[in-house]
DNA sequence: GGATCGTTCAACCATGTGGTTTACTATAGT
DNA sequence: ACTATAGTAAACCACATGGTTGAACGATCC
């Protein structure tokens, strides 16, 4: 009965940590290496590389091994499976949203009935 | 430099477990107390109860105590604090969206320019 | 009052977490 | 060849997690 997403799981989780969010704003810039991800936190290499392992492992960051820097890039396919969850509960929050769905919905069925 | 926010970090983390998103699903439908979000997942009460405990430091849970039982409701309003912060990576999934904000962007200038 | 129901609390367990340090591998520069 | 650099691996720490059980508390029912 539980509603089983290991993709979920493992992105939510990664998302849960201030770090990995703060990594993820700084890859949506540019593409960096472990290194420049460690610097502005003041956090030992070892430390950054657990947290780009645990954002690869969610499928949040891809890694190209370039000589000994490791180059990581924002991969975003997974946030929008975790973005696609959260619309289920869209309707609980944004009336403004209802109201410009329902406002688009009824243009399409106009434009389909034209 | 870290993006400090407890907020998020309660409400990923929340989010981050099957079981968790499973009751959120179930309260989306109608409000229910700890016994009825416990039955369907064959879990004891106590560990509903420390579920929804996290649900509720997260904000995604408001508890009204009537008599002995216990009645969870959704609130969805920390859920558009997670949404609102993965709109910010949109436009890295959702080439469409990236040309409207193109087009949005141009408009914008051209009006400026005039 | 006594039994029962809904829930929490406290203790416990195994495992995972974020972080460190030290040691190691492999590439690069001189 | 020597050294410095980029990164991982492994061991460790303090603490949180998801789960259990058993006792306790408060409200309800007879």
């Amino acid at each position: 009965m539980v509603e089983r997403s290991a993709h979920l799981d493992a992105v939510f989780h990664a998302l849960a940590d201030p770090t990995r969010r703060a990594m993820l704003g700084q890859l949506a810039e540019r593409e960096l290496t472990i290194g420049e991800l460690a610097t502005p936190f003041h956090m030992s290499f070892a430390g950054a590389s657990k947290h780009v392992r645990v954002l690869e492992n969610a499928g949040l960051v891809k890694r190209t091994i370039r000589g000994r820097t490791h180059l990581c890039r924002l991969e975003a396919a997974r946030l929008a499976e975790a973005d696609a969850w959260l619309k289920r509960y869209e309707r609980f929050w944004n009336t403004n949203l209802d109201r410009l769905e329902a406002l688009l919905r009824a243009e399409d069925e106009a434009k389909a009935r034209k």
